[in-house]
DNA sequence: ACGTTGCTTTGATGGATGTCAACCTAGACG
DNA sequence: CGTCTAGGTTGACATCCATCAAAGCAACGT
């Protein structure tokens, strides 16, 4: 009966059954749906993949801004988002800040939606 | 260089090599965003799991309102939101909604956030 | 010290979103 | 037909969010 919930820490989330398989606790669902919500805009999609895909697994925001038609702020406050949704991390060195994906929250979501390969699509 | 995007249909969008694996197209990244932003909300997340996870595939509206402490127009907004993001479908059956998850998009989405097991969380 | 470049923060604004009360529609049953 | 129940739709409201211009901060070069 998940009625309403209370915030709790990534880390305390077990790597999760997939959604299908069992009832997903209001606990954990609160826990995880800020991770959804960041990745549910083209922008920070984008952003996440140029990140994830990057040669040596970093991207510069110096690569990034440039790749889109919008302003550095702007792209500054959708990296924040990411990283305060815990899927990415940056780093200072130097000039630059280099942004790098975060794999275990990716492969907890992954996880969550993870169907078994019977049913048709 | 995926500048800006035009919606494309989720039709069209081939099942998705992994985020980290190669650029997601800003095309794609369009057509799929709004199905995360769909799963972005704690009560959408618990909704999708529930239909998902019911015996038989399929869940009754009749069974998820109460489960919430929510209004009945107002989980009706988040399926309609699951529905339009294609996450979900509805079928009338007499008296009462079932809803049942469409397998298809899911596995999309867990295929691109799919990480090499290589990398440590 | 000074100016330049890279990125973030702040403030403002228009648009989207979650929620509920009120109303409406579709079936079932007399 | 009338009425009851299950859901969806509409309208209203408060909040959140994407975006940009302007200002701020940090590192490098001179």
């Amino acid at each position: 009966m998940p009625k309403q919930a209370e915030p709790i820490s990534l880390l305390e989330v077990p790597c999760c059954p997939p959604l299908a398989q069992q009832q997903l606790p209001a606990e954990v669902a609160t826990a995880l749906a800020p991770a959804f919500k960041a990745l549910g805009d083209p922008v920070r999609l984008q952003l996440m993949s140029m990140i994830a895909s990057a040669p040596g697994g970093e991207a510069c925001v110096c690569d990034l801004t440039p790749a889109f038609t919008l302003s550095g702020p702007t792209i500054s406050h959708h990296l924040k988002t990411l990283r305060e949704a815990g899927l990415v991390d940056a780093e200072r060195r130097g000039t630059w800040v280099y942004y790098r994906a975060r794999p275990g929250l990716m492969r907890q979501l992954a996880g969550l939606l993870t169907v078994s390969p019977a049913e048709a699509g």
